[in-house]
DNA sequence: TTACATAATGTTATATTATAACAATTTAAA
DNA sequence: TTTAAATTGTTATAATATAACATTATGTAA
């Protein structure tokens, strides 16, 4: 049978999935996604958190884990995702990742008191946006 | 009838379960504290998560965000979770506190690049411990 | 002390998030 | 072209978390 994809590295419904977290504003969730491609075939959980998976180990995208939720990689510095850092509204909701090379290099050159230093970082930030204050 | 509880600012339930995790050695899942605590008679999921977000709020433990399970505070510079940060074994899972001022004062004054101030943040980074090295 | 507001508790049910397990198909590449 | 790896489809269920409501305990101020 014909490939079904192939003009980039992602899967039918890693790309379906990809565009939908790529063109929204907001960080959005597994089933959230779920109920938005139902439409396009992906009917069931374990379809979603496959896709879900690979991106997020390909660092297309990112989760923001105190919200259990995903965002498009809009940073080509966090290589796979070894160093990410966002800013969260507690307003509004909003998350924008940052992209700022000297918090990385101090974060990625960071050693504890013993000495030991880490190979990837996650670093949250919350307050509020420039709208909400 | 008697007051129940005085001796502390942490009511029964609060008392018991912050005990548990604080004599943990590792991270607790609010499931696994179910468990443990039903003999004492804490019998289900919403008296743990109420206890769980009241011992948060205060301070006394925090929510490790990437595996969703609850260590005790070691810090007391993390004044109610302002400003904290963890090291995570990706291979025993252990979980340790890190108590850096030079880190803490560098995330705390951080502002991004529309010079936007965050009150909050949680840092978690991700390694081998030196056990699993 | 009593009366009141607040915090904490107990309880049932259910919502939300995530994975196990297995069969089938598609893809890359030897 | 046949084989291994990746992806998909599917059903069921596990794990995490909250809604909603009734009750009891606690702190405080009249």
């Amino acid at each position: 049978m014909d490939k079904m994809y192939k003009e980039n590295n992602l899967s039918k419904n890693q790309q379906i999935i990809f565009d939908l977290i790529n063109k929204s504003s907001e960080p959005l969730k597994a089933y959230t996604i779920l109920f938005s491609v139902q439409k396009k075939g992906i009917k069931a959980p374990p379809q979603v958190y496959r896709a879900l998976d690979k991106l997020v180990e390909t660092g297309k995208i990112h989760k923001i884990e105190s919200k259990n939720a995903f965002v498009a990689c809009r940073n080509s510095n966090c290589e796979i995702s070894k160093a990410t850092a966002f800013s969260i509204c507690e307003s509004c909701e909003m998350v924008d990742e940052i992209n700022d090379a000297k918090l990385t290099k101090y974060l990625t050159s960071f050693s504890d008191k013993k000495g030991t230093k880490y190979k990837r970082f996650n670093l949250e930030f919350f307050g509020l946006c420039k709208k909400c204050k």
